[in-house]
DNA sequence: CTCCAGGAAAGTC
DNA sequence: GACTTTCATGGA
Protein backbone atom coordinates (compact mmCIF):
# COMPACT_ATOMS: atom_id res chain seq x y z
CA UNK A 1 0.00 0.00 0.00
CA UNK A 2 0.64 3.25 -0.52
CA UNK A 3 0.61 6.61 1.51
CA UNK A 4 0.86 10.45 0.27
CA UNK A 5 2.39 12.27 2.37
CA UNK A 6 1.37 16.64 2.45
CA UNK A 7 5.27 17.02 4.11
CA UNK A 8 4.01 20.76 5.01
CA UNK A 9 1.10 19.53 6.93
CA UNK A 10 1.82 16.16 8.15
CA UNK A 11 5.59 15.87 8.13
CA UNK A 12 7.12 12.65 8.42
CA UNK A 13 10.79 10.82 8.34
CA UNK A 14 10.97 7.50 8.46
CA UNK A 15 14.73 6.83 8.97
CA UNK A 16 14.35 9.81 11.74
CA UNK A 17 11.81 8.33 13.32
CA UNK A 18 13.25 4.51 13.22
CA UNK A 19 16.75 5.47 14.00
CA UNK A 20 16.48 8.21 16.58
CA UNK A 21 16.90 5.64 19.33
CA UNK A 22 13.50 4.83 20.68
CA UNK A 23 12.86 1.21 19.23
CA UNK A 24 15.26 -1.57 19.03
CA UNK A 25 13.55 -3.68 16.41
CA UNK A 26 13.54 -2.23 13.44
CA UNK A 27 16.28 -4.21 10.51
CA UNK A 28 16.98 -2.85 6.77
CA UNK A 29 17.10 -5.45 4.06
CA UNK A 30 17.97 -3.72 0.62
CA UNK A 31 16.27 -0.68 0.66
CA UNK A 32 13.36 -1.38 2.73
CA UNK A 33 13.00 -1.20 6.58
CA UNK A 34 11.37 -4.25 8.69
CA UNK A 35 9.73 -3.91 11.73
CA UNK A 36 7.97 -6.56 13.93
CA UNK A 37 4.65 -4.98 15.73
CA UNK A 38 2.17 -6.73 17.50
CA UNK A 39 2.88 -9.96 15.83
CA UNK A 40 2.51 -8.94 12.62
CA UNK A 41 5.85 -7.81 10.37
CA UNK A 42 5.73 -4.41 8.93
CA UNK A 43 7.62 -3.63 5.53
CA UNK A 44 8.40 -0.03 4.59
CA UNK A 45 10.19 2.62 2.53
CA UNK A 46 10.07 6.03 2.10
CA UNK A 47 10.66 8.37 -0.62
CA UNK A 48 10.29 12.23 -0.28
CA UNK A 49 6.01 12.25 0.12
CA UNK A 50 5.15 8.42 -0.36
CA UNK A 51 4.99 5.97 2.25
CA UNK A 52 5.10 2.12 0.80
CA UNK A 53 4.27 -0.17 3.14
CA UNK A 54 3.04 -3.74 3.54
CA UNK A 55 2.14 -6.59 6.17
CA UNK A 56 -0.52 -3.97 7.51
CA UNK A 57 -3.54 -1.76 6.79
CA UNK A 58 -3.47 1.69 6.62
CA UNK A 59 -4.98 2.49 10.55
CA UNK A 60 -2.10 0.69 12.03
CA UNK A 61 0.57 3.12 10.38
CA UNK A 62 -0.77 6.17 11.18
CA UNK A 63 -1.59 5.45 14.98
CA UNK A 64 1.62 3.39 15.34
CA UNK A 65 4.01 6.41 13.82
CA UNK A 66 1.48 8.92 15.10
CA UNK A 67 0.62 10.56 12.25
CA UNK A 68 -2.23 12.10 14.06
CA UNK A 69 0.00 14.16 16.24
CA UNK A 70 0.22 17.80 14.84
CA UNK A 71 3.78 17.94 14.37
CA UNK A 72 3.88 21.22 13.21
CA UNK A 73 1.96 22.52 16.03
CA UNK A 74 4.16 20.88 18.45
CA UNK A 75 7.38 21.85 17.02
CA UNK A 76 6.49 25.34 17.61
CA UNK A 77 5.43 24.92 21.03
CA UNK A 78 8.76 23.14 21.79
CA UNK A 79 11.04 25.14 19.73
CA UNK A 80 12.04 27.65 22.58
CA UNK A 81 15.39 28.34 21.68
CA UNK A 82 18.73 28.38 19.27
CA UNK A 83 19.14 24.62 20.38
CA UNK A 84 16.09 22.92 19.85
CA UNK A 85 15.51 24.60 16.58
CA UNK A 86 18.80 23.12 15.57
CA UNK A 87 17.37 20.03 16.61
CA UNK A 88 13.88 20.46 15.12
CA UNK A 89 15.51 21.50 11.92
CA UNK A 90 17.89 18.99 11.65
CA UNK A 91 15.61 15.53 11.90
CA UNK A 92 12.38 17.32 10.62
CA UNK A 93 9.80 14.80 10.92
CA UNK A 94 10.37 12.81 13.29
CA UNK A 95 7.93 10.75 15.43
CA UNK A 96 7.43 9.39 18.44
CA UNK A 97 6.11 6.02 17.72
CA UNK A 98 3.53 4.57 19.91
CA UNK A 99 4.96 1.05 21.12
CA UNK A 100 3.28 -1.55 22.38
CA UNK A 101 3.49 -1.40 26.40
CA UNK A 102 5.02 -4.60 27.55
CA UNK A 103 8.01 -4.96 24.77
CA UNK A 104 8.44 -1.28 25.79
CA UNK A 105 8.84 -1.58 29.54
CA UNK A 106 10.73 -4.75 29.28
CA UNK A 107 12.93 -3.56 26.54
CA UNK A 108 13.75 -0.07 28.49
CA UNK A 109 14.40 -1.95 31.63
CA UNK A 110 16.78 -4.40 29.96
CA UNK A 111 18.53 -0.43 28.27
CA UNK A 112 19.86 -0.07 32.14
CA UNK A 113 23.54 0.72 31.79
CA UNK A 114 23.87 -0.43 28.02
CA UNK A 115 24.41 0.96 24.71
CA UNK A 116 22.16 0.38 21.82
CA UNK A 117 23.63 -2.04 19.66
CA UNK A 118 23.91 -4.41 23.22
CA UNK A 119 20.19 -3.55 23.74
CA UNK A 120 19.05 -4.39 20.59
CA UNK A 121 21.01 -7.74 20.61
CA UNK A 122 19.33 -8.49 24.35
CA UNK A 123 15.75 -7.86 22.67
CA UNK A 124 16.30 -9.39 19.91
CA UNK A 125 17.65 -12.80 21.77
CA UNK A 126 14.48 -12.86 23.87
CA UNK A 127 12.29 -12.74 21.04
CA UNK A 128 14.17 -15.50 19.64
CA UNK A 129 14.27 -17.55 22.39
CA UNK A 130 10.36 -16.99 23.66
CA UNK A 131 8.72 -14.85 21.22
CA UNK A 132 7.01 -16.49 17.78
CA UNK A 133 8.90 -17.35 14.57
CA UNK A 134 7.64 -15.39 11.60
CA UNK A 135 8.61 -16.01 7.69
CA UNK A 136 8.17 -13.13 6.02
CA UNK A 137 9.97 -12.34 2.53
CA UNK A 138 12.50 -15.18 3.07
CA UNK A 139 13.47 -13.76 6.46
CA UNK A 140 12.88 -15.13 9.85
CA UNK A 141 11.19 -12.43 12.33
CA UNK A 142 10.28 -13.43 15.95
CA UNK A 143 7.34 -11.29 17.35
CA UNK A 144 7.76 -9.92 21.09
CA UNK A 145 7.29 -12.82 24.09
CA UNK A 146 3.85 -12.60 25.16
CA UNK A 147 3.85 -11.60 28.64
CA UNK A 148 3.02 -15.47 30.63
CA UNK A 149 6.11 -16.53 28.70
CA UNK A 150 8.35 -14.05 30.25
CA UNK A 151 6.50 -14.49 33.82
CA UNK A 152 7.27 -18.23 33.53
CA UNK A 153 10.90 -18.17 32.19
CA UNK A 154 13.74 -19.45 34.27
CA UNK A 155 16.70 -17.20 35.89
CA UNK A 156 19.27 -18.91 33.29
CA UNK A 157 17.49 -18.44 30.35
CA UNK A 158 17.10 -14.93 31.00
CA UNK A 159 20.57 -14.56 31.66
CA UNK A 160 21.49 -16.41 28.31
CA UNK A 161 19.44 -13.69 26.16
CA UNK A 162 22.69 -11.60 27.96
CA UNK A 163 20.41 -9.70 30.10
CA UNK A 164 23.02 -9.90 33.24
CA UNK A 165 21.25 -8.26 36.59
CA UNK A 166 18.53 -7.77 34.90
CA UNK A 167 17.62 -10.70 34.18
CA UNK A 168 15.79 -10.66 38.14
CA UNK A 169 14.24 -7.58 36.94
CA UNK A 170 12.74 -8.75 33.96
CA UNK A 171 11.83 -11.94 35.51
CA UNK A 172 10.01 -10.24 38.53
CA UNK A 173 8.48 -7.33 36.51
CA UNK A 174 7.09 -9.97 34.06
CA UNK A 175 5.56 -11.97 37.26
CA UNK A 176 3.78 -8.86 38.57
CA UNK A 177 2.85 -7.42 35.11
CA UNK A 178 1.14 -11.05 34.55
CA UNK A 179 -0.76 -11.60 37.41
CA UNK A 180 -2.57 -7.74 36.95
CA UNK A 181 -0.39 -5.67 39.65
CA UNK A 182 0.35 -3.70 37.19
CA UNK A 183 -2.25 -2.40 34.16
CA UNK A 184 -1.12 -0.67 31.14
CA UNK A 185 -4.58 0.03 30.06
CA UNK A 186 -5.59 1.58 33.44
CA UNK A 187 -2.43 3.61 33.41
CA UNK A 188 -3.21 4.78 29.61
CA UNK A 189 -6.02 6.59 31.24
CA UNK A 190 -4.67 7.79 34.57
CA UNK A 191 -2.39 10.84 34.32
CA UNK A 192 1.40 11.24 34.36
CA UNK A 193 2.09 11.32 38.23
CA UNK A 194 -0.55 8.78 38.59
CA UNK A 195 1.05 6.55 36.10
CA UNK A 196 4.29 6.99 36.76
CA UNK A 197 3.93 6.31 40.47
CA UNK A 198 2.43 2.43 39.66
CA UNK A 199 5.37 1.78 37.13
CA UNK A 200 7.80 2.63 40.06
CA UNK A 201 6.96 -0.23 41.84
CA UNK A 202 8.08 -2.39 39.57
CA UNK A 203 11.52 -4.17 40.01
CA UNK A 204 14.23 -2.54 37.33
CA UNK A 205 12.50 0.82 36.92
CA UNK A 206 13.24 3.88 38.11
CA UNK A 207 12.62 7.35 36.77
CA UNK A 208 14.28 7.17 33.96
CA UNK A 209 12.56 3.88 32.42
CA UNK A 210 9.38 4.85 33.81
CA UNK A 211 9.55 7.93 31.76
CA UNK A 212 10.68 6.51 28.46
CA UNK A 213 7.54 3.72 29.23
CA UNK A 214 5.15 6.75 29.79
CA UNK A 215 6.15 8.66 26.41
CA UNK A 216 6.35 5.66 24.03
CA UNK A 217 4.20 3.33 25.25
CA UNK A 218 1.13 5.15 27.56
CA UNK A 219 0.41 8.22 26.10
CA UNK A 220 2.12 10.93 28.27
CA UNK A 221 4.07 12.96 25.59
CA UNK A 222 4.41 15.54 29.14
CA UNK A 223 7.17 12.64 30.24
CA UNK A 224 10.65 14.09 29.80
CA UNK A 225 13.35 11.01 29.67
CA UNK A 226 16.68 12.43 31.74
CA UNK A 227 19.29 9.94 31.04
CA UNK A 228 23.01 10.90 30.48
CA UNK A 229 22.67 12.73 27.52
CA UNK A 230 19.87 15.07 29.12
CA UNK A 231 22.32 15.23 31.68
CA UNK A 232 24.91 16.63 29.32
CA UNK A 233 22.78 18.94 27.20
CA UNK A 234 21.28 20.59 30.67
CA UNK A 235 24.99 21.34 31.95
CA UNK A 236 26.20 22.81 28.36
CA UNK A 237 23.36 24.66 27.74
CA UNK A 238 20.94 24.90 30.27
CA UNK A 239 22.93 26.14 32.75
CA UNK A 240 21.04 29.69 33.49
CA UNK A 241 17.83 28.25 34.53
CA UNK A 242 19.54 26.57 37.50
CA UNK A 243 21.62 28.21 40.13
CA UNK A 244 25.42 27.59 40.23
CA UNK A 245 25.38 25.25 42.68
CA UNK A 246 22.86 22.73 41.25
CA UNK A 247 24.93 22.39 38.22
CA UNK A 248 28.47 22.03 40.26
CA UNK A 249 26.90 18.86 41.91
CA UNK A 250 25.51 17.57 38.78
CA UNK A 251 28.84 17.56 37.10
CA UNK A 252 30.94 16.12 40.13
CA UNK A 253 27.60 13.17 40.91
CA UNK A 254 27.86 10.17 38.26
CA UNK A 255 23.52 9.36 38.86
CA UNK A 256 20.66 11.79 39.65
CA UNK A 257 18.78 11.31 43.25
CA UNK A 258 14.92 11.16 42.98
CA UNK A 259 14.95 14.85 43.84
CA UNK A 260 17.40 16.54 41.04
CA UNK A 261 16.19 13.82 38.19
CA UNK A 262 12.90 15.77 39.16
CA UNK A 263 14.07 19.00 39.03
CA UNK A 264 15.51 19.00 35.75
CA UNK A 265 12.67 16.58 34.19
CA UNK A 266 10.18 19.38 35.37
CA UNK A 267 11.68 22.08 34.75
CA UNK A 268 11.94 20.61 30.99
CA UNK A 269 8.09 19.98 31.21
CA UNK A 270 7.58 23.71 32.46
CA UNK A 271 10.38 24.97 29.28
CA UNK A 272 8.72 22.42 26.75
CA UNK A 273 4.96 22.62 27.69
CA UNK A 274 2.90 19.53 27.22
CA UNK A 275 4.68 17.92 24.94
CA UNK A 276 8.02 18.00 26.39
CA UNK A 277 8.42 14.37 25.66
CA UNK A 278 9.01 15.21 21.90
CA UNK A 279 11.69 18.10 22.58
CA UNK A 280 13.25 15.22 24.73
CA UNK A 281 13.38 13.06 21.61
CA UNK A 282 15.13 15.64 19.38
CA UNK A 283 17.24 16.77 21.79
CA UNK A 284 18.56 13.30 22.56
CA UNK A 285 18.90 12.07 18.73
CA UNK A 286 20.77 15.34 17.94
CA UNK A 287 23.40 15.37 20.54
CA UNK A 288 23.57 11.56 20.21
CA UNK A 289 24.62 12.29 16.49
CA UNK A 290 26.71 15.75 16.42
CA UNK A 291 26.69 17.86 18.89
CA UNK A 292 28.69 17.73 22.15
C1' DC B 1 43.26 -3.53 27.21
C1' DT B 2 40.49 0.09 28.85
C1' DC B 3 36.40 2.56 29.00
C1' DC B 4 31.67 3.12 29.16
C1' DA B 5 26.89 2.22 28.25
C1' DG B 6 19.33 5.93 27.10
C1' DG B 7 20.37 3.31 35.53
C1' DA B 8 18.49 1.08 39.52
C1' DA B 9 18.94 -0.91 43.98
C1' DA B 10 21.29 -1.60 48.04
C1' DG B 11 24.36 0.16 51.34
C1' DT B 12 26.56 3.98 54.10
C1' DC B 13 26.87 8.03 56.49
C1' DG C 1 17.97 12.93 52.72
C1' DA C 2 22.27 12.87 50.18
C1' DC C 3 26.12 10.38 48.53
C1' DT C 4 28.58 5.84 47.13
C1' DT C 5 28.99 1.24 45.60
C1' DT C 6 27.56 -2.66 43.21
C1' DC C 7 25.61 -5.01 39.50
C1' DA C 8 27.18 -8.40 34.33
C1' DT C 9 28.57 -7.88 29.91
C1' DG C 10 29.08 -6.37 25.17
C1' DG C 11 30.54 -2.81 22.05
C1' DA C 12 33.81 0.74 20.62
Amino acid sequence: MELKLNQYLTPFDLEHTLQCGQLFRWEKHSDWRYGVVEKQVLKMRQTKDTLEFEGVNLDFVENYFRLGDNLPQIVSEINRDPLINQAVKAFSGLRIVRQAPLECLISYICATYKNIPAIKNMIHELSKRFGEEITFDNHEFYAFPEIDALAKAALYELRDCKLGFRAKFVQETAKMVNCGKVDFKTLKEADYETAKEELLQLPGVGNKVADCVLLFSLEKLEAFPVDVWMKRVVEKHYTNYFDASFIKKLLKKQSLSTRDYNRLSSFARNYFGKNAGYAQEYLFHFFRNKAL
